[in-house]
RNA sequence: GCGAAAAUAGCUCAGUUGGUAGAGCAUAACCUUGCCAAGGUUAGGGUCGCGGGUUCGAGUCCCGUUUUUCGCUCCA
């Protein structure tokens, strides 16, 4: 079967049961949006809390923070998010090229200007010694000519940008007939203002109202809350502060389901280091996080590190861990030594000194950072793509029959067991509801008594619940129950009083975490 | 953003040269069976993505639009 029919069948299968619908369906729904209907909210908030607790428990020198969505629009100017991704872009619907309309009239105000310096040399040339080119430029009328239309074209572009006036912007290119330099031609696209971040205004009068920026990544929140945590948690060098929450960006693309969303999910960790020690903790944090993603059992051989060639402007190192999605290996965390650069720039712009007195080094440093970054909604992709699984399985009678079961880790899975009377009759629902109550306090837990047990199982299957209990009539008897196991379908008889030991056992979070290697 | 394709019930799809919307599965109720889905009876569920146009009449033809998928592009 082919990779993408496997990934359009995820995508039917995660709508069908529960786990995600596209947003605002009944209206047509909105483009790379999504909601995480009942099971998949489950298991996201399943995958964080295995996130969270492998940082905050099993690191004594890491610590959680909550920051708000909202920040002060000058983070954006010092984080760089600002400049980068602020800019008119224009398309040249024949070569196909994109180019910043600023950029393109720019150019043109430069071919003035040479046009001007020709002219210039030419005179020289002409006069020799004599030529007084101060005099020349003021009163050539060619040059004077030029001279006025760079100016004027410069001051409108100016007026344009500053107004935010797109469409003036693109009525300078017409009006002057710049082209591409591909193509040749002028046949171009609106100008759109590709701007990252998503904007909106605080103070509720209109006069009084400031733009402000949701955050396009949660790093800044970490960074800007430095000394606060550092201060009152008595943190000592190395420590980290870790964070899960939501950013925005708007992606001139977003696509292939939940993988590139305009507002997703982020988990990430900034591990504060001495300068010059970051490398040997770049290295630590890469095994670690591998590890945590490889210990979920889904097959070592099915991830991989990506070191970037090209680095960011603020990193020193950087890496992904990719992991082999139905469409192919893609990104699933990165990890980046970001140097000291986000500090010092909050330093520079805050104008509050941002430093770490170091006891042992008896001196004040800025300390470099390792950040840890991963995308939830990436990480919950990862994890059902990985545990989705069509299998074959042979009947009794030998004909073949087909089941969809997902594969979940059992500490991560949305509903954890189900439980069943064989019958709905002769006193087994009663009995089954019994064990539900004694069970549901700890377990999230289901109870289906409709259809065939068999179809009750592949129903359970399909959501990927890890047990099933059945109640038969011996049960009122013994006392005893039948367990299936969903990647086996094997079942075992057991004693009704055993089932919070094996239940607690097999799904315990703690159990994955203390196979984590640190 | 550009190009191409698609959209009919929760799912998979049928619907003839334009003539009042169908099936299977799923869901719910009752009966029956009872350890690996598809026994019986019955019921609910669709202004055919949305908006225009052509026509006596549009799921079907035309235009626009939205969403999705694929390719390119962009971003990281």
């Amino acid at each position: 079967m082919a990779q993408e029919d496997v990934f359009k069948k995820l995508v039917a299968h995660c709508k069908e049961y529960g786990y995600v619908f596209p947003s605002s369906e009944i209206y047509d729904g909105l483009a790379a949006v999504y909601d995480y209907g009942q099971y998949g909210v489950e298991l996201k908030n399943n995958i964080k809390k295995y996130w969270w607790d492998s940082m905050v428990l099993l690191h004594e020198n890491v610590v959680g923070i909550d920051s708000a969505i909202f920040m002060h629009p000058t983070i954006w100017k010092a984080s760089g998010h600002v400049d980068a991704f602020n800019d008119p872009l224009i398309d040249n619907k024949d070569s196909k090229k994109r180019y910043r309309a600023d950029v393109l009239i720019e150019d043109h105000i430069a071919k003035y200007e040479e046009k001007i310096e020709k002219e210039v040399a030419k005179a020289k040339k002409r006069f020799g010694e004599k030529f007084d080119e101060t005099l020349f430029r003021q009163t050539n009328p060619q040059i004077l000519q030029h001279q006025q239309k760079k100016e004027e074209l410069r001051s409108r572009m100016a007026k344009a940008l500053n107004d935010n006036d797109l469409n003036e912007l693109r009525q300078i290119i017409i009006d002057n007939k710049i082209v591409c330099p591909i193509s040749g031609t002028c046949n171009w696209t609106e100008v759109r203002q590709f701007n990252l971040m998503f904007s909106t205004e605080i103070g509720s009068t209109a006069d009084g109202a400031s733009k402000i920026y949701l955050r396009p990544e949660t790093a800044q929140g970490i960074f800007v809350n430095f000394l606060n945590v550092q201060k009152t948690g008595r943190m000592k060098i190395p420590f980290g502060i870790a964070q899960i929450g939501k950013a925005f960006r708007n992606e001139i693309v977003a696509r292939q389901f939940i993988f590139r969303m305009r507002e997703f999910e982020q988990m990430e960790m900034q591990f504060f280091v001495r300068p010059g020690s970051e490398l040997e903790w770049f290295k630590k944090w890469k095994e670690t996080r591998m590890s945590w993603h490889q210990t979920l059992g889904f097959g070592a051989e099915n991830y991989r590190f990506h070191d970037h060639e090209k680095l960011a402007h603020y990193a020193n190192a950087a890496t992904d861990i990719e992991f082999r999605f139905p469409f192919g290996f893609k990104e699933v965390e990165g990890i980046h030594s970001r140097t000291d650069f986000d500090l010092k720039r909050h330093q520079e712009f805050s104008g509050k000194k941002i430093q770490y007195f170091d006891p042992e080094l008896n001196e004040s440093y800025t300390p470099y950072v390792i950040e840890t970054s991963i995308g939830v909604d990436r990480m919950f992709l990862q994890v059902i793509a990985a545990a989705y699984q069509e299998e074959e399985i042979e009947k009794e009678d030998g004909t073949k029959d087909a089941r969809v079961v997902l594969k979940l880790p059992a500490a991560l899975a949305p509903v954890k067991l189900a439980v069943m009377p064989l019958v709905k009759k002769d006193g087994l629902p009663e009995k089954a509801e019994e064990i539900m109550q004694a069970l549901r306090l700890d377990f999230r837990c289901q109870y289906d008594e409709k259809d065939s047990i068999g179809k009750r199982y592949r129903r359970q299957d399909a959501i990927g619940t890890p047990f099933c209990i059945t109640v038969d009539h011996q049960t009122l008897e013994d006392n005893a129950v039948t367990i299936r196991y969903r990647d086996t379908m094997q079942q075992e008889r057991v004693a009704i009083d055993q089932l919070y030991g094996i239940l607690k056992q097999k799904t315990d979070m703690r159990e994955l975490l203390k196979q984590i290697k640190l």
